[in-house]
RNA sequence: GGGCGCGUAGCUCAGUGGUAGAGCACACCCUUCACACGGGUGGGGUCGCAAGUUCAAUCCUUGCCGCGCCCA
């Protein structure tokens, strides 16, 4: 035994110092080259970040799987690393230069990428230091960088394979365009939302006296966008509406610029809404693309009427007036812009039709613009209204991609846990978007495409191979965009394990065999590997994809940092220590829900530590340590066979658990075992007689406790199997590498029924006792004439636990003495305690009678459903079995209590 | 508009076709030699509403009400 443990325990002081050892001990990854591998890579977090909370979820429940997997003999390999995240990262170095009133266009690029390049060595670790007070056994050794080189050599293969597969294409046509950013981003990153604005409604006037059947010699369109008029290229209505049949092929001439435009027939004018007329911008709008590409505008004659920042430029017609250009689009910064001009121009050129509505007295008012919510595409990342823009980006064939996946979660080659995710997913990838990949950014892997002089573009792994395909001697300039980040994150699974090289470890890992995310990453990052994989590899980068739910604030309410309500993951560690933060992360985490922060859960979980330590404590100072073996010990003792029954029966649950992925399940079987059996029951029926019998058998049990809590709480069980090591002798192995419960042994089930029978009985005399007002530690002789098989078991071998637990100096087997006594029930058993004058009789009576309603009650409706002939046909034959078994107990024990009654007079 | 999920004790959440559970909170008792971050006892729920299926519904089906998320 080592020397005592102190009377309290300090998180902070263990969590340091077991983590330094295990890290430098290499014992994340032990050598087990024949053992079967468990691979799981983490969802790489960006360098720019710092752990919240959402990270500590998904860390822990990774964590906890890949020490349960180590337990249990795997060769169990966590991969670590971080994401280069091109926007995030770029924009943090840029933001410290604008501090400095110094930005990044004042360097050349390469200085600008050596400046983030610095950051990222010096501040880019934050993350990956908090994941280790986390207690996450990753395997730091081989930690991966999005952007190393052999990281990024695999991400140009992919670039070229799948461009030479024709799944990587360069395209003109409308992007999602963040004009604060001044990139394109995609369709993903583009956030809707429902913005307060106004619905226009104009005049464009018929070309040539043109007029409509009813006379009028306009068209009117409406628009919540009037801005765009300046590149408008046609006004479209459905070809069936009779209203405008006439006018087809005809012109309108447009206000302000004076262009004249066709008028065509295309079904996405939709007759029943406003006057069934559209404008049509096919630059500035991906429904207005689709109508002009229809009308026969090729892209590159489509208008573009905005610069890459949002502001007016002049169209390639000329026509737009020179007081528009430069404006920006909209009003911004409280200056108006080419919106608010144009409806003014409109105003003053008499083609602006008012919104006439009521005011409050019914008087017709007119405004210049009826109000409306709009649906308003955000940049995720910039927060500005996106920009549909035309320019020339990559990319990816998506849809071919997205056929493998999905065909592996049908074939369950991929199982989604929870399963209610799948529709989700094959909604998604059944309607995919071909998905552009160039970001207009410096940070980031840079898109292995060459250009000539005539714009054809040479794709290649390298300068050298592009100007073998252009010809000696033709001048090649280099694309300057870089891939978006998923592009490279996708490749995670593989790029992490060596790929393209056939090294061993990607032939031992990959697949992986599961991936733990948060569901808000389904569609960037986990559909991207599986297309990824799938499509490089053959088979699906994991069997299984689990996917969580979101940590809120305690209202409920999604945490934001704008919102000032996250709770940080640090703090809590630093107050209740990592185990009792990881203890809630995995008890709270049912399937399919999203956590409510509640902090008082982690305060329980840390007194939960605490419980154990201190039945450690208790264990110690009675000589009980670390077991030598696995398999259980062989006992005389029922409280011993009962405990080591109890073991197998939490072993088996935590591992159905831990194999459902039910963390909230296993939490809780260990966390009852711990407290409830271990510590409230076998230590108090232990006390005062442990003998070496028991010794053995406690010490093996709070082993197993040790091994089977330490997926949860590593650090304390870590401990205190260290602490316990018996005197001299040294725990041969760390608790982290230690062999995972194999008890071989079985539930004893007499052992159990003595056991359970003396825990009824205490717990009935306890209440008993609190009822009738008698000091819980009163001790007290009971009659019991006619003992059952159990209860004789329990008074010949277990006298010690019956005085010290149950508080009983005697059990006599022989009729009790007449007078008013007390009854208590124990299993089949009644006691009787006589109590003459000691007793309030009247609260006796009143218990008694409390319990006899209610047994009567139960006996009643079961006989209701007994005597129910449609029951006892037609129910199933357990279920009718049972009923009668609970009748014949709730009646035998009405009986009972209606005796004892009597006996009170 | 389409899809998904939720609504169970004051709060946070499990759960099951056959007498409703946990943690915290609450009430009362206990300074019992591991632990007051503890021990003991107890109160508290027509399981959102309505109909249907069934011998039996909190659980299955449908509709409704309320809340949340995703997609268009």
């Amino acid at each position: 035994m080592s020397t005592e443990l102190p009377k309290t325990f300090d998180p902070a002081d263990i969590e340091a110092r077991w983590y330094a050892h295990w890290e430098k001990g290499g014992l994340f990854r032990p050598e087990r080259p024949d053992a079967e591998p468990f691979t799981i890579v983490n969802p790489p977090p960006n360098v720019t970040g710092s752990l919240h909370i959402g990270h500590a979820l998904d860390n822990t429940l990774q964590d906890i799987v890949v020490r349960y997997e180590r337990l249990r003999g795997k060769d169990a390999l966590w991969v670590v690393g971080t994401d280069h995240a091109g926007i995030a990262t770029q924009m943090v170095v840029e933001r410290q230069l604008e501090a400095q009133q110094d930005k990044r266009t004042n360097y050349s690029r390469e200085d600008f990428v050596k400046k983030v390049w610095e950051w990222k060595e010096e501040s880019g670790g934050t993350i990956t230091r908090q994941l280790r007070r986390l207690g996450c056994s990753m395997d730091w050794s081989r930690e991966q960088f999005t952007m190393n080189p052999e990281f990024s050599r695999a991400v140009t293969k992919v670039f070229v394979d799948l461009h030479r597969k024709g799944l990587i294409y360069r395209d003109k046509r409308l992007v999602n365009w963040d004009p604060k950013l001044k990139t394109a981003i995609s369709d993903l990153e583009v956030e809707t939302r429902d913005v307060k604005g106004h619905f226009w409604h104009f005049r464009y006037p018929l070309a040539d006296g043109v007029t409509l059947d009813d006379g009028r010699d306009f068209i009117e369109v409406a628009t919540t966008r009037p801005e765009t008029m300046l590149a408008d290229m046609a006004v479209a209505v459905h070809p069936d509406d009779e209203r405008y049949k006439g006018v087809v092929g005809k012109h309108v001439i447009l206000p302000i610029t004076g262009r004249r435009v066709p008028v065509v027939a295309d079904e996405h004018a939709d007759p029943e809404l406003g006057s069934g007329a559209v404008k049509i911008t096919p630059g500035h709008d991906f429904n207005d693309f689709e109508v002009g590409k229809r009308a026969g505008i090729a892209p590159a004659d489509m208008l573009n009427m905005l610069d890459a920042e949002g502001n007016v430029c002049q169209t390639a017609d000329g026509r737009v007036p020179d007081e528009f250009l430069g404006l920006h689009r909209f009003r911004k910064d409280g200056e108006d812009g080419a919106r608010e001009l144009v409806v003014r121009r409109l105003k003053e050129l008499g083609c602006l039709i008012p919104h006439v509505a009521k005011d409050k007295d019914g008087n017709a008012v007119e405004h210049d613009a009826e109000p409306r919510v709009i649906a308003t595409p955000f940049g995720d990342r910039g927060g500005v209204v996106i920009e549909p823009w035309l320019t020339d980006q990559w990319y990816v064939d998506a849809e071919k991609l997205a056929q493998a996946p999905i065909e592996a979660v049908r074939s369950g080659a991929i199982e989604i846990v929870p399963k209610s995710w799948e529709k989700t997913f094959f909604n998604w990838m059944e309607n995919i978007q071909p998905w552009c990949v160039s970001r207009q950014l410096w940070w980031g892997h840079r898109i292995p495409a060459w250009y000539d002089a005539e714009g054809r573009a040479y794709v290649a792994t390298s300068e050298e191979e592009a100007q073998a395909q252009a010809g000696e001697g033709v001048g090649l300039t280099r694309d300057p965009d870089v891939l978006d980040t998923w592009f490279s994150s996708a490749l995670w699974p593989f790029a992490t394990l060596g790929w393209p090289e056939e090294t061993d470890l990607l032939a031992k890992h990959y697949p992986n065999d599961l991936l733990i995310s948060g569901f808000d990453i389904l569609f960037f990052w986990d559909a991207r590997m599986a297309m990824q994989g799938m499509h490089f590899l053959g088979e699906a980068p994991w069997k299984r994809l689990y996917l969580h739910g979101l940590v809120r604030a305690a209202d409920g309410s999604k945490m934001s940092k704008s919102k000032g309500n996250t709770v940080d993951p640090l703090g809590l560690i630093d107050k209740y220590g990592a185990d009792a933060l990881r203890f809630f992360m995995a008890a709270m985490e049912s399937q399919g829900r999203d956590i409510k922060m509640d902090e008082s859960r982690v305060e329980g979980y840390r007194n939960f530590a605490t419980k154990l330590w201190n039945a450690a404590r208790f264990c110690q100072a009675n000589g009980i340590g670390g077991s030598a073996t696995i398999a259980a010990p062989e006992a005389k003792l029922a409280v011993n066979r009962w405990i080591v029954g109890e073991v197998v029966e939490t072993l088996a649950l935590l591992d159905k658990a831990m194999a459902d992925l039910r963390f909230d399940a296993a939490a809780n079987a260990i966390y009852h075992f711990v407290w409830d059996t271990f510590c409230d029951w076998y230590l108090e029926l232990i006390k005062g007689q442990v003998d070496e019998e028991t010794r053995t058998v406690a010490g093996w049990a709070l082993d197993q406790i040790l091994v089977m809590l330490h997926p949860f709480m590593p650090f304390i069980t870590e401990e205190l199997w260290h602490e316990l090591a018996p005197a001299g002798q040294p725990r041969p192995y760390e608790l982290i590498l230690a062999k995972w419960p194999a008890p071989e042994a079985q539930c004893d089930a007499a052992a159990k029924a003595e056991v359970e029978w003396l825990i009824d009985l205490t717990r009935n005399l306890r209440g008993a006792k609190n009822e009738v007002g008698i000091a819980p530690g009163a001790k007290l002789e009971a009659w019991l004439p006619e003992p059952s098989d159990v209860a004789g078991k329990v008074l010949s071998g277990n006298a010690a636990a019956l005085e010290r637990v149950a508080r009983l100096s005697a059990v006599h087997t022989r009729p009790a003495p007449d007078g008013a006594a007390l009854q208590v029930g124990a299993g089949r058993d009644a006691l009787v305690i006589p109590l003459e004058g000691l007793i309030d009789i009247a609260a006796e009576k009143a218990r008694l009678a409390k319990a006899l309603a209610a047994a009567e009650k139960e006996a009643k409706s079961l006989e209701g459903r007994l005597n129910n002939a449609n029951f006892v046909e037609r129910a199933k034959p357990e279920a009718v079995e049972k009923a009668r078994a609970d009748h014949a107990h709730h009646t035998a024990e009405a009986a009972r209590l209606k005796a004892a009654l009597e006996r009170l007079g």
